[in-house]
DNA sequence: GCAATAGTGTCTATAAGACACTATCTT
DNA sequence: AAGATAGTGTCTTATAGACACTATTGC
């Protein structure tokens, strides 16, 4: 077969050098604030500036098994985390180093405990949104094109239930969407709106064992249910008829 | 600086080769019928299969620029087509010469004329997508991720304009919708939900010189509108309450 | 007791879809 | 003349949001 002769005299080589790395935008809520995960590069170049976690993908390892790995390297086992690709990044000059295409991907964690350190990082933490400021190469950007997707995707998915526990509330769900929408909702037409989305929540018949911290009655306990999309969807409110 | 002294040792070559490719997934709609580019490969691997346009991107060049630049090669000018990111594929040995990640990059384009054969392609020619078979590489995974991106897509940004020339009419646009989502809408109900939307299409105060082929009144025409989302959204019909 | 909260009821405005209808055009 | 099409009117149903209200809990 001709392609068998063809790859004998193919070289790789002969080519400029180009490299593939995985950046990982993770998002968590804490005290109803929605957190990144960063890491202080410990390394040149851009050493002791904040970025998002990522390195380069290994040979012979997948994309998602990529962003996996970097993932865990800072935050132990990765149960129940939602991981999607959220686009590629390769504008020439991005890393002074080389050519590099970095595959993004974002992560949607329950809460989690603080992070260690990775190998090739000083320092790692949940830094809230709100409170990033510069962050190295051009992870500003992949920041925020991933709380765009983030915020977008709470409106047709059910993903929000990949930031509480198995077991959680209506209002502690709600509280995932205010953290990354940014706002206020109304508790009791949320509460009938994801009751009323077949396939959003399910129903444990039970409660939790105490009220909230300032008072009020013991709130339903619910898991995920099984629905991939959400008809009809969540959408968020104020949406000013957005025009260009 | 240490960044300086640091990149100065740096060797791209010491690390194992991997390259970087662009795919292009261009749609446009041909007799009423969605049409995807697709070129014959000319040389190895997998010579004379058909496979999505797309190649090598060069050295300092951006990776929408390359994508343009695939499409051009088949197509000539690329004036009032949209591009956008789809995705990137990277499952080390879905290319047999190297570590090869694609870029993919879903084009929507007005009716073309048919395309050249590019440098390194023996064909292109424009194929309704409900006849595609057989597609080198994990090429048919990625038109199928196009597709579904492209049916979604035209829910709630106003992109099926993209598939029309500059001035259209309503049944035009109502045609593209149809072609894309393979079913049939209803024409009163749909002419009056797309003015409804704002900055969706623009009134241009004229008709089309004739009716349709088979009689009626001469359609009003519009231009594309501001707009880069639509609210209210026009959710695909028959959207059955979709569980997993 | 007081204040906050979980959850439900109700009403209104908007939107989606079914159906009907008129006017206009091609063949 | 016949048949198809552009565009509008109207009615029904589903949904989103505003508001009110009760019951339950923590402090």
């Amino acid at each position: 077969m001709a392609d068998e002769e063809f790859l004998a005299g193919y070289d790789p080589r002969a080519y400029d050098p180009v490299a593939i790395t995985v950046d990982v935008v993770a998002l968590t809520i804490r005290d109803g604030r929605l957190h990144v995960l960063l890491v202080r590069r410990g390394g040149p170049p851009q050493a002791g500036q904040w970025a998002l976690p990522g390195g380069f993908v290994r040979v012979d390892e997948d994309l998602p098994q990529a962003a996996a790995r970097e993932l865990t390297e800072e935050t132990g086992l990765l149960d129940r985390v939602h991981l999607e690709q959220l686009g590629s990044y390769g504008t020439p000059g991005r890393d002074p180093r080389m050519r590099v295409v970095s595959v993004a991907y974002l992560a949607f964690a329950p809460e989690l405990p603080d992070p260690r350190a990775g190998s090739d990082a000083a320092d790692a933490a949940w830094v809230p949104v709100a409170e990033t400021t510069e962050l190295a190469f051009d992870h500003a950007r992949i920041l925020a094109d991933g709380l765009e997707r983030a915020r977008a995707k709470l409106e047709y998915t059910p993903l929000a239930t990949a930031f509480c526990r198995a077991e959680f509330t209506i209002p502690q769900l709600r509280a995932v969407y205010e953290a990354v929408w940014g706002q206020e909702l109304h508790p009791g037409n949320f509460h009938r709106k994801v009751l009323s989305v077949p396939g959003f929540v399910e129903d444990l018949g039970m409660t939790r064992q105490r009220g909230s911290s300032r008072g009020g009655p013991r709130a339903r306990l619910y898991r995920a249910g099984d629905a991939r999309l959400l008809h009809p969807a969540l959408l968020r409110p104020t949406t000013p008829p957005r025009r260009a």
